[in-house]
DNA sequence: TCTTTAATTCATTACATGATGAATAAAGGT
DNA sequence: ACCTTTATTCATCATGTAATGAATTAAAGA
């Protein structure tokens, strides 16, 4: 009889539509969890599975949102990121200052709680194999480099672009991926202090002026 | 009758021990299958039939050799890596030709072809997961960026130290993961020149002179 | 020559995964 | 009141995975 009761069983849900519950709720629930999902493991390493489990939420019903593993992967680190625009406008000011623009940029992006999470797990799950790396490479090279080297001058302008972007990447890695432990205690102003003039240095091959 | 002639059908090969075939071989060439796919595909992503594919053989020899996948994979990283020593033979000489020996050191162990793939493959592998990197951050840690602070003076030793190295992988990575044209392209020295400053501005705070 | 040991493939197990197609229950429109 | 749409779970499938235990063949040792 006591299956016949009402009192719903706590964290299992009965099927068929719960009451006056809205899509949009779900949905948005489903992509927090993936995005924590991919975020740790990567794209290969996360299963539908953990990140139904996370979301409290059968796996199927990941299926009837969203058509497959990559489109939810795609809609995870696609909806908060641009940062084309927002390198591009880092480097709008006078040449001296490209390299405390960059850092902060950076800073700005990895600060912001909804961009870090999709960033890091992008980066995660495209570091992670050949394959992915192909396949976002043409962006990089396109979104990214093309824009800093844009605004140099001289032959060796794609080099240089893509010095500075190497320790701007590794700064990122250090702080939000390996979370080296000095460098996620350091104040954004220091990592500006040591950045910037390193961007400057790879981007022009003077220092900045003090 | 065609299946009771003994010609050896190419590609297949028969059931039982092959003549004239020392263990060593084949046990070397899993490893080297291996080694290429954890390089390729990172550790998740990689699966002992792909490497048995590889190597030409059925998936079950590799348990013969190797326990299971993460003895196979260890023993891929652990045989040709021992960085901690070379990091610290680089930190031997005078101060200001720290940055330049630092450079140089990891342009040799990268250009090595037995020490590259595995390095990579470790990468790979540990950048794509939470807990893999777990795992080896001691190691990290206290191999490494140990053992570049320790000749440095100061109370931030190891924050300069931790962005020296976040230089370091940036270019590593930009070079042999990210594979990034220019970078490829560039000459080791080239590398150096561009390099070598940066790491010494991180470790000591000072250009070096010229 | 006989026996043991090693190298190999084959057959199978147990399980996780992504995906699909119901079934069920409520909401919303007519 | 009906019908359609939507949100949800359930049952199931096909596939791929790591792993294990034979079976088979040859080498090595006695």
């Amino acid at each position: 009889m006591s299956e016949h009761s009402q009192d719903p069983q706590p964290g299992v849900r009965r099927r068929g539509r719960p009451r006056g519950r809205s899509s949009g709720a779900t949905r948005a629930s489903i992509l927090k969890a993936a995005t924590e999902e991919f975020n740790h493991s990567g794209y290969e390493a996360t299963s539908l599975r953990s990140i139904a489990r996370r979301a409290k939420v059968d796996p199927a019903l990941i299926h009837h949102y969203f058509q497959d593993k990559t489109e939810l992967f795609l809609e995870v680190v696609h909806l908060p990121l641009n940062p084309g625009a927002a390198f591009a406008e880092a480097l709008q000011g006078p040449e001296e200052n490209y390299g405390e623009n960059l850092v902060r940029t950076a800073l700005r992006l990895w600060g912001s709680p909804t961009i870090r999470p999709a960033a890091t797990a992008l980066f995660r799950s495209v570091l992670s194999s050949k394959a992915a790396l192909n396949l976002i490479r043409p962006f990089l090279q396109r979104e990214i480099l093309r824009r800093i080297s844009e605004p140099l001058q001289g032959p060796d302008a794609d080099y240089r672009a893509a010095m500075a972007a190497s320790q701007l990447v590794g700064m990122i890695m250090a702080r939000y991926i390996i979370e080296l432990e000095p460098v996620v205690a350091a104040t954004d102003e220091q990592i500006v202090a040591s950045i910037a003039p390193v961007l400057q240095w790879h981007l022009t091959g003077r220092l900045p002026a003090q």
